[in-house]
DNA sequence: TACATTTAGTGTCGAC
DNA sequence: GTCGACACTAAATGTA
């Protein structure tokens, strides 16, 4: 098991009067990442929300795989996708595949 | 497949009576993408709120290499321990034991 | 840790005369084990191979997302293809993207 | 962005003393393309090899849902072991240590 | 910039 | 035959 269950480790030195400043640092840690790992259920949780959303429209009849290409699409540069688009028909053109016409 | 058991959801067919139908269609479609954009948006604003965590680390001192390491273990810890007893459970089952008997 | 060391986990019962058919049924389990383990190092292999094979491509100038892409168009059925197009199409047009025309 | 640093490499252009050239181009996307899917062919191959094994021992009474997890517990628990020390090792640097001391 | 890790997406399998 | 879960593959991100 690899979880790091006592802080304590993280210190080193808990001798003399480094006792309080230890106990500091080892709260500031702990606050720290207790604060990333809320973001992150945050994250988890909204993550969660799409796929509902995208759950519900196939429910609703619509094609979840399109709808996935259709919004990437959108986030994508205009220029970047259709130089992508470009070469992506001079490749198949070289091995001759009649795709793109 | 491409499955849309409604094809008229989308349908581009403008002419007579259809219109209307085919506009609310149209408006759905823009709808439901929108929404799954606004909530992938707001991925992405806690995504970035995390990088701004981890920069604020760095900045006080911390290591953010072996902080990422840290949370991914105290994540990947409580997965492996549910994981270890289903498993367990599994093994057992399968070996025709009754519950841990 | 959740390794299993001790295959003996898996008998269940070493009494009486049972011990050799356990060690049998332990045998077994252990060559199937590792009979699929072999496998499994031959499929990573050959997928490394496959990655220094588009390295090497990249380093002759192509562009790798575009092979990829290319590949994968090659594998897939070509009815199911045009027709995925197709309703990217229609779905575009619906939100007004001019990508397709 | 789709890069090709040498579009000669595809060039659809077939005019004046370019020809040569160009089929070479094409000889070579071929012989690449084919090359990649050849290796891509033999994995699936042994993928399926695995999949016969799997098959087989479920004829043979085993679970084959929990041979997959006892598998992968395996593999995993090399990485974890080895991931374990490293961030020993990397956290005891963090803090200014010496190596484990 | 290239590499490695992590995360998303796609295909496959078993259950109902 | 459809639905949901699992595993695998491919893309994105972050780091050195």
């Amino acid at each position: 098991m690899a979880k790091v269950d006592n802080p304590r480790a993280v210190a080193g030195d808990n001798s003399g009067t480094e006792q309080a400043a230890t106990k500091f640092a080892k709260d500031a840690l702990k606050a720290l990442v207790e604060r990333i790992e809320r973001l992150e259920d945050e994250k988890s949780s909204i993550a969660q929300d799409i796929k509902d959303v995208y759950a519900e429209a196939k429910g609703n009849g619509y094609d979840v795989k399109v709808l996935r290409k259709l919004i990437a699409m959108r986030k994508r540069d205009q220029n970047e996708l259709t130089e992508e688009m470009t070469i992506l028909e001079t490749y198949a053109h070289a091995l001759g595949m009649g795709v793109f016409g």
